[in-house]
DNA sequence: CTGTTAGCGCATTCAA
DNA sequence: TTGAATGCGCTAACAG
């Protein structure tokens, strides 16, 4: 416990030079001449010592780290979004304070809030989905703070930062690829109602089918929990609602999947009876049977993204300037494969 | 940027109290009269006073945390495993200190090393799969620090912590089990083999299908990267080795579904023609065409014991005990589905 | 129950 | 190019 406390001073003495020529050299300062730095640097590696970096992070004011609040990994989008959020933490040379929540349980928030601002983390990115039943709470919460906030895939406000993919747009690409493809009457099956994903990616599917002159929407709706089975289910309540649905847009492959086996025993052929398009592009959505068609986001972009926008905060504020909130958008693509090509359907 | 810098003494300055007796209240201590408790907690609240964390760590002479190395979050298995760390390290009240690595390359392993030494980090776990060729180079690392570490998922040895499933007994589960449903043929889809993983899994099925006399084994091997694609490939290539193969354990469940692709373009219905099981149990598993019989591990359990471990050697060290290595192994259990039901298979 | 004193290990002024 | 003083914000060890 106590016998590798080597400090700096042991090392300063152990070089017959004291502290501060130390600190120059770990910190990479030019005002030291060549000779001792060397003897410095090998004795600091002799002793094996490495900085205490509360120490050094007390000293100088900063702590160099940015909180993330994450939801999960065990989704593909979220997961992704934080492979990217780490990766460019990485780059940009800061360090991550990450908080892993299941649920929006304000006590718990309140909580990781509080080690946050103990860690004296220099900025916040917010990646848990949009509860809206929350977000008046949190934005009470964060604007106490003077830390900077980054939202990931929130709707955007003009008071907030903000890094989200178009998932309105993402629906709409879906929607009407099937239409194009000739299906008449294209249903779908929705995440749960109250994620902001979810709210975007319907109201694409509605925009579409409202224009094309869809009545009884309502009933071509239902909704998932982004799991295989409820995509199962999903599909068996449309039919039962609607025996004429000839497509469905299902809001992630995971649930996509789902669909289809439930569309097997339904008797009903993909893509010839069914037109299916999912959501994600989850790698191996490409092997489903069918191939599924999907749309493709960039979560681990956003992830950066969200990095960077944190990091220019940061610098600016140094400079005394005041970054005005702005909304970052990425597009999702449409990925067309066999699940939604009536026509060249392989399947019988 | 300088504006809310409240520290303990202006607090307690507020209160009209000693730093000291806020530090009391801020650490739930007894000896604090429940009127001074109120009156600092009140002005501690209304001051928005949060104390640093750098401080503290630095006088207490301990961070408190746990150091994460690990692979990736693209991968099933990985990713869960670090489900289970954080779930775990946030129950014990640790912190999370993450580092997220694709290759493993010395000097960004050093780099990382350092940095956690920095973070006087309490313990260490070491999630990334066990890649031979470094395996010594890690130890010599590793030797030269007092910090605990335990490995994940790593061959066993007399001088480590490990944490691991047995991967060689899932192997076996899997080729039994086609054996007993009268698969006389069974092939293998390893994961890369520089893994540890891949290794187990495969003398596994090797011990099994060896006590069954076969002979020429070497043409029932082929080598995949994990990924769909390569149990596409992977099937084809067996088949063109040795056309009389009728069953395959694939390492890992998305491999298996690029080999249900493969076998439907090569014509062979599963599980008639062909039997398949999986590793890994993923959640889309049950869904696939057919449903996929796998081998399910518990990852999440396997990351949560590896902070137990690391908890339980910090503790004892406290006590100046000096715990012994050991070997933690979870079972693994096998989920029968369709893929390998040859008597009862749904599809022609 | 409360206050005082003295560091924790480092970096940032200044001098020299 | 180097060293000496000083303080970052907090807690531990004593007093009282």
């Amino acid at each position: 416990m106590s016998e590798e406390k080597v400090t700096i001073l042991d090392v300063a003495q152990a070089a017959g030079v004291s502290a501060q020529t130390v600190s120059r050299v770990l910190n990479d300062r030019p005002d030291v001449s060549m000779e001792t730095r060397l003897r410095v640097q090998k004795i600091i590696e002799q002793m094996g010592y490495s900085p205490n970096l509360f120490a050094r992070n007390l000293s100088r004011g900063r702590s160099n780290s940015i909180g993330v609040i994450a939801y999960g990994l065990s989704y593909f989008g979220p997961s992704r979004v934080l492979i990217g959020i780490e990766g460019k933490i990485n780059e940009l040379n800061f360090s991550l304070a990450l908080n892993l929540i299941d649920d929006f349980i304000p006590s718990q928030i309140d909580h990781i809030l509080y080690e946050l601002l103990s860690r004296r983390v220099e900025g916040i990115i917010w990646a848990v989905p949009a509860i809206e039943q929350y977000s008046d709470w949190l934005a009470e919460k964060f604007s106490k703070i003077q830390t900077p906030v980054v939202y990931i895939n929130k709707g955007p406000t003009d008071s907030d930062f903000v890094v989200a993919m178009d998932n309105k747009l993402g629906g709409k690409l879906a929607t009407a690829h099937l239409m194009a493809q000739g299906y008449r009457r294209i249903a779908i099956i929705t995440g749960p109602s109250r994620w902001w994903e979810t709210q975007e990616r319907l109201a694409g599917w509605r925009e579409v089918v409202t224009d094309a002159g869809y009545v009884n929407i309502d009933e071509l709706i239902v909704e998932g929990d982004w799991n295989a089975p409820s995509g199962s289910a999903g599909l068996k309540t449309l039919f039962a609602k609607d025996p004429d649905i000839d497509a469905v847009f299902v809001s992630n492959d995971q649930m996509a999947l789902g669909a289809m086996q439930a569309s097997r025993e339904l008797g009903k052929s993909i893509p010839q009876d069914l037109g299916i398009v999912g959501f994600d592009d989850i790698p191996e959505a490409a092997y489903f049977y069918p191939p599924l068609t999907t749309i493709r986001q960039g979560p681990k972009v956003i992830g950066a993204l969200a990095v960077e926008r944190i990091s220019a905060i940061v610098e600016a504020r140094q400079t005394g300037a005041n970054p005005e909130p702005e909304i970052l958008c990425s597009h999702p693509t449409l990925v067309v494969r066999v699940s939604s090509k009536r026509d060249e359907g392989i399947i019988g």
